[in-house]
Order: C-alpha cells, then sequence, then structure tokens
DNA sequence: CACGATCTGGTAATGATATAACACTCCATC
DNA sequence: GATGGAGTGTTATATCATTACCAGATCGTG
C-alpha cells in the first residue's frame, strides 16, 4: 500500500522543495543524532544546499553557492569535510559517475540497496528501491569469492520530461 | 559448456599477462577494424600498459608508465585521445567509481551487461557476465518513464586473496 | 599527381575534482 | 584546569580532464 509520500522519482515542474528540505533536516537530525555525529552549521548548510533541489551538484558548485549566499568563501576542503560526514551519515549519497552528490529524499536502510536514476539532461537524481536486483549482484559476487563492500548500481538516461523535450526537439 | 579460457575473474598469484596481452591486441586489431578505426602505434602502446595488468589504472599513471619505458613525456591530452579511442572500440573500460580504466579481458557485445568487481586493495578488476540483472534494472528504468543511455554496475570490495590477506593481518 | 576532407597527435594553457599537513578553537571529561 | 578528541581554518599540492590551436599524415577522388 502506497504511503503519503511514496515518490522517490522524478518531481514535477512545480515542485515546492521546502518540505523536502524541512524533512531531510529532521532525518539528518536523527541519523546524526543516533551515530553519536554532530550537525553542526557548516554541515547544516551544505546539506541545506544540496537538498534544495532533487539534482547531483558538484563539490565546487557547492562552493559558489555557498559563496553566494554565506560569508567568505571557504576552502574546498571544508566542503569536502562536510560532504563526507554527510555521506557517512547517509544523508547523502556520491553520484560516482558525476562526481556529484545529492540528497536521499527517501528514507532506507543504511545498507543502501537502491538504483539510482540519473538524467543527464536535468541533473535531476531518483532512487528506487532494488531488493532483487542487489540479491542477485551479491550471488554473482559469492560465486567469484568476491566480498563485497559497497554496491553501485547507476543509470544515465533521460527522465521522462527531458526525454520529452529532446523529442520535440528533433521533432521541429 | 567452459570453454579454453572462460576465466574472466582474478588471475591467480603466478598468473602471467603475456598471452592475455597477446590476445588482446589481436581482438583489438580485430575492433578498430571493424570499426573503421586505427590502432596506432600511440593507441597500441597505451592499451599494452592498461592490459599488462588486470588492474585499473589511472590517466596520470599511464603517463608516468609510459615516460618511463618511452622516450618523452607525453601531454595529458595525448593520453587521454588514446583512452577515449581504446574506450570507443570497447576494448578499454572505465571504472567510474575511481576515474581509471581497464583492459577487456573478456570480449562481449557492444551493449556491455557486466558486472565490474573491483579489488579495493590489489585494484584488480574482473567483469562477469549480468544478463539477467541488466534485464531487470532495464524493466525498473522502463517503469520509472526513464530512458536509458548506459548502465552502470560496479561492486568494490575485496577479491579472495585480498580477503584472505586482511584476515590473516586482523588474526596476528 | 593535386586537391580537399578527415584523422591524428603535438603544444600550451586551463579547468575541475580532491587531499595533505599543520594550527587553532571548542568542549566534554576527568 | 589539564587532557584529548572533533571540527574547522589555512596553505599548498595532487590528481583528473578539457579547450584551443596548429602541423603533419592519410586517404578518396578527379
Amino acid at each position: 500500500m502506497p504511503s503519503k509520500r511514496p515518490d522517490t522519482r522524478f518531481p514535477p515542474p512545480g515542485h515546492d522543495h521546502a518540505p523536502c528540505v524541512e524533512d531531510m533536516l529532521a532525518r539528518a537530525d536523527q541519523a546524526f543524532a543516533t551515530r553519536g555525529m554532530r550537525l553542526t552549521p557548516l554541515r547544516r548548510r551544505v546539506l541545506e544546499n544540496i537538498a534544495g533541489s532533487h539534482t547531483a551538484v558538484g563539490a565546487y558548485d557547492l562552493l559558489d553557492r555557498l559563496a553566494r549566499s554565506g560569508e567568505r568563501r571557504l576552502a574546498p576542503i571544508s566542503v569536502y569535510r562536510a560532504l563526507d560526514s554527510l555521506v557517512e551519515a547517509g544523508i547523502v549519497h556520491r553520484l560516482e559517475s558525476r562526481n556529484a552528490f545529492f540528497a536521499c529524499h527517501a528514507p532506507h536502510a543504511s545498507d543502501r540497496r537502491q538504483v539510482v536514476l540519473a538524467c543527464e539532461f536535468c541533473a535531476t537524481v531518483a532512487e528506487i528501491s532494488g531488493e532483487a536486483i542487489f540479491k542477485g549482484i551479491a550471488a554473482m559476487a559469492r560465486a567469484a569469492a568476491f566480498k563485497t563492500e559497497r554496491t553501485l548500481v547507476e543509470v544515465i538516461g533521460a527522465c521522462a520530461r527531458c526525454a520529452a523535450d529532446r523529442e520535440a526537439m528533433t521533432d521541429a
């Protein structure tokens, strides 16, 4: 049965991010607390910037945004440290195929078994649950006597909206 | 039924790369020819360097190796151009989670449906065929109205040998 | 052969991503 | 109030990748 907000997919055009961000911050507080970590002001600012959209953003994009919205420009290492802690807390993930980061809008277990769909046009990222897929991959790894630490499934392509837009363009 | 060299997994310690490289070069000649591309001396040198191990190597590692074995140091762009052509020919793949490149020792169709196992200790990479997995992922993407362009499955962990080594170390 | 189209790779500069090393502050704890 | 760990600042550097421009090689065609 569907819950109140089951949609971890691509948000519609008019989508208001504000409630997502609220939610995120609440879950972040929780996640940091249960891990005995601190959600410091810097980390929170970084998280807000990432969570402000459903897209994957690069570390240097974040630096720019923080510089615009905040006081003095941070050093890259500061952002990377904040990102590390957010990733460790499981509240932000890394999009490996793009060297970028995205906020996790879909609460899930810490052994992340999510297929990531990344639109290469609008940079939007969606996570969908993929238990069966991950089970299958784990079995294959075991068969090769490989000890899995982390599994990464990323699908690069076009979300429905971007696909439609591009279709329209090639028609014209 | 197993063929003469079905092993696309992790090579044993005493493994002699020479025949692999021979094979690789033969398949590379083939791959370039059928695509109307040219396997130039530079590209061949780069390929030999990658194929000389079963590990993923970074572009700048390659630069260093080429500089040591060859004449004058190449510019990064030269190596990247060679890598592009090798990747396009399907003879080298990119390990996205490490921004590195590895030679493809397992001939397969151009729509690559291979699960990549990458050992984080010895950097060895193995490809295993994952038809069913990729079918499943494609179905999930379709269900999300996502138009897949490329799918990436990478498993990061420890190969059997490295896992054993580390076990021994923690015991000690 | 002469011509132009295309491919290849050299040179130089720059952009983009990520980490190392070390110092200081803050704060919980003893 | 001494100690120690976590967090962050500062500075420098490492690593990954591309843009712009040009010279020479190669090849199909008249």
